[in-house]
RNA sequence: GCUGAUAUGGCUCAGUUGGUAGAGCAGUUCACUCGUAAUGAACAGGUCGCCGGUUCAAAUCCGGCUAUCAGCUCCA
């Protein structure tokens, strides 16, 4: 039985196996506040969750994500009326809910620090408490307007104002605090058992580096205090996963105070970057590319020819030799337009396919850098693909899979944005709408699920990005595929058709890593370290227990280095506890312990990074097993 | 670039109200010859991010700069 209670007190019963939206749609809109507590199906559950919006009623739980939403949507509210308690001056902007939590914009002249966080915190907690009701309540604009500048909230009233002419304008009310709110809300702030408030930082107003810069606190919530918990100790983890804390304890890479967002690839991160560029041109050459390499500097002429200049500009560096100004590359698309255009091409030729490492130098703001996934220099696995206008489509497609294939290999889970003509851009309305239409009938045909990024294309092409995430859910744009008409155009590329005159080709500019440095933190992040075997910068160390084992580990030693095994030995006077220890931080898939019974029997006691001890086995039995697990790129 | 925070040996971090630095790990040396996540001892290592100011005296207080971290903006 689902017992209902309503707003006016009144309680409506329903049978076992009555659904929530049926129970939501029995329930006039002026009762529109309830509150649940019952069984669901012979289960009890804890419905006491109402979602108010537009004066219609469906019932949540935490489970839902609209149920997350108006609870953390409502802990904002507690957290912004705790705000205005103790720093009336403190004016609103906005505080919506997000992944994993919320946050609330406030313009103070004070700056908010950890201490006033706890002091907030504490006056939240007393909010909760109070169990205040929430009430829901509309205005006719000049009304809405009116309240809010006699509140002095000029934020809100430059929100109102630019609500359309029929919008429907409403506010939520707890206690003494009023905000302006779509909503929707939980019905009483106690409902609040668990929250936190994580930290402060900037944000500017509507987003826009050209507003002032209000003072976000950041904050999550939970029903249970549990879940919270068990949520605050998932970060903790994740943070362990960081690739700039592992890059510095494995000694994969290191950036320098001497060049910041400059990255120095170390031994062994060399190991996996040279293992992601050999795969990654055995794929290629499957896949019908020639590589080439175009040089870093060249003539500051060509990026007016470009487009560069006028687009990307404050992002370049500069140059001069002989007195000539020479630009440093951001992007490797004007070198691969001159390859392509050093001589005449038959419409037989094409598609023709140019891959390019090629390392692009960007300035990027100094707060926007990131260890290896946001740098200044770093190297895009690029290529450019001149074809005719029938091949468009196939050859989307093509690169689709290729990208698909290579995150496959990883283990990887990628989401897909097509992004549309953004403010700035180059070339006409039509090509623009060919080209996003274009990629869009790609994506369709192959079924892949997008979120349409308006805006946010490439100044020459719309484009499809991959994205993938990192150890906490932020994610980063690694591959993408842009259609574009422009460069050609630029240029002035030409085929030659069967009809023997000459004709526009069209280009699709591509990555599958994005960038290999950003490529390697995510690897990092994704794996904890823990490469697979194939990607390990070592992956077999040698233990012999004691120096009489010396000989025989080093005649192993060579006899995996033969087979092509990166193996290290570890020949120190130390107990095989400490190297074991030692090996297993360095994350080595594989440590061969040899004592005496090893060396008898011709042996290696195998332990797995991840499994342990596995017991002995003859030297080429281990050999014929790590091969064949190197080979399968087994993850 | 913006807002806020941080900066101490190779690494991780102490350093109380200003009185010219301390630990653990790593390193070196010595002893120990050891069976699946740290053997013990000794030694060595730092003009406390950089520049300037206040003070008899600055790692500590103040200012500027640089870098890093969180977020915003931007983006592969």
């Amino acid at each position: 039985m689902i017992k209902v209670t309503l707003k006016d007190g009144s309680m409506k019963e329903y049978e076992n196996g009555t659904t929530l939206k049926e129970v939501a749609e029995s329930i006039s809109a002026g009762l529109a506040r309830v509150a649940l507590a019952g069984t669901v199906d012979g289960e009890v559950k804890d419905l006491s969750y109402a979602l108010v919006k537009d004066c219609e009623v469906s019932l949540l739980t935490f489970n839902d994500e609209e149920g997350k939403d108006a609870f953390r949507h409502t802990s904002s509210h507690v957290l912004a009326q705790a705000v205005k308690r103790l720093f009336p001056e403190a004016k609103l902007a906005i505080g919506p809910s997000i992944e994993n939590g919320y946050y609330y914009d406030f313009d103070s002249e004070k700056a908010f620090t950890p201490e006033d966080l706890a002091k907030i915190e504490k006056e939240m907690k007393k909010i909760v408490k109070e169990k205040l009701q929430i009430e829901r309540f509309e205005l006719p604009r000049e009304e809405a307007i009116a309240l809010m500048k006699e509140k002095e909230e000029q934020y809100k009233v430059e929100l109102i104002e630019d609500l359309p002419e029929d919008a429907i304008i409403s506010f939520y009310k707890q206690g003494e605090f009023v905000d302006l709110c779509a909503g929707p809300h939980i019905p009483s702030t106690d409902k609040i058992k668990a929250f936190k408030l994580l930290n402060v930082a900037g944000a500017y107003w509507r987003g826009s580096e050209k507003n002032k810069m209000l003072q976000r606190i950041y904050g999550t919530s939970f029903m249970k205090k549990s879940e919270m918990e068990e949520y605050l100790h998932r970060l903790e983890e994740a943070k362990k996963r960081d690739h700039r804390k592992l890059g510095k304890q494995l000694d994969l890479f290191t950036i320098l105070e001497e060049g910041p967002g400059f990255p120095f690839f170390l031994p062994k991160g060399m190991v996996i970057r040279n293992l992601l560029e050999d795969f990654w041109r055995g794929e290629h050459r499957k896949a019908g590319y020639q590589e080439i390499k175009t040089p870093i500097i060249l003539n500051e002429e060509l990026w007016h020819r470009s487009g560069h200049w006028d687009h990307y500009k404050e992002n370049m560096y500069f140059t001069n030799i002989d007195e000539v100004d020479y630009a440093i590359k951001p992007m490797n698309c004007p070198g691969g337009m001159l390859v392509y255009k050093r001589k005449m091409h038959s419409y037989r030729d094409l598609p023709q396919r140019m891959a390019e490492l090629g390392l692009v130098h960007r300035h990027e703001l100094s707060g926007a850098l990131h260890g290896l996934m946001r740098v200044r220099c770093f190297t895009q696995d690029d290529a450019h693909i001149f074809m005719l206008p029938s091949q468009i489509k196939e050859e989307i497609i093509n690169v689709i899979e290729l990208i698909d294939d290579f995150y496959h290999v990883f283990g990887f889970k990628y989401h897909v944005e097509l992004s549309t003509k953004p403010q700035k851009a180059m070339g006409s309305e039509e090509q623009w709408e060919m080209a996003t239409e274009g990629l869009r009938e790609a994506l369709e045909e192959k079924g892949i699920i997008f979120k349409v990024n308006e805006g946010d294309g490439a100044f020459y092409g719309p484009k499809i990005d991959f994205h993938l995430e990192d150890s906490i859910g932020r994610t980063w744009q690694c591959g993408t595929i842009q259609l574009d008409f422009q460069l050609p155009e630029r240029f002035d590329l030409d085929y030659v058709g069967d009809d023997g005159e000459k004709h526009r080709p069209v280009t699709i500019h591509r990555v599958v890593f994005g960038s290999i440095e950003r490529f390697i933190g995510i690897l990092i992040e994704h794996f904890a370290g823990a490469f697979p075997t194939w990607l390990a910068p070592v992956q077999v160390k040698l233990l012999p227990i004691v120096d009489k084992q010396h000989e025989y580990v080093l005649a192993v030693k060579d006899k995996l280095e033969k087979k092509g095994i990166r193996v290290e030995a570890d020949l120190r006077n130390e107990k095989i506890g400490y190297k074991i220890r030692e090996a297993q931080l360095e994350k080595v898939p594989y440590m061969l312990v040899v004592g005496d019974k090893e060396l008898e029997a011709n042996t290696v006691a195998v332990r797995s990074r991840k499994d342990g001890d596995q017991g002995s086995i003859s030297v080429d039995v281990f050999i014929e097993k790590i091969i064949e697990e190197i080979e399968n790129k087994e993850i």
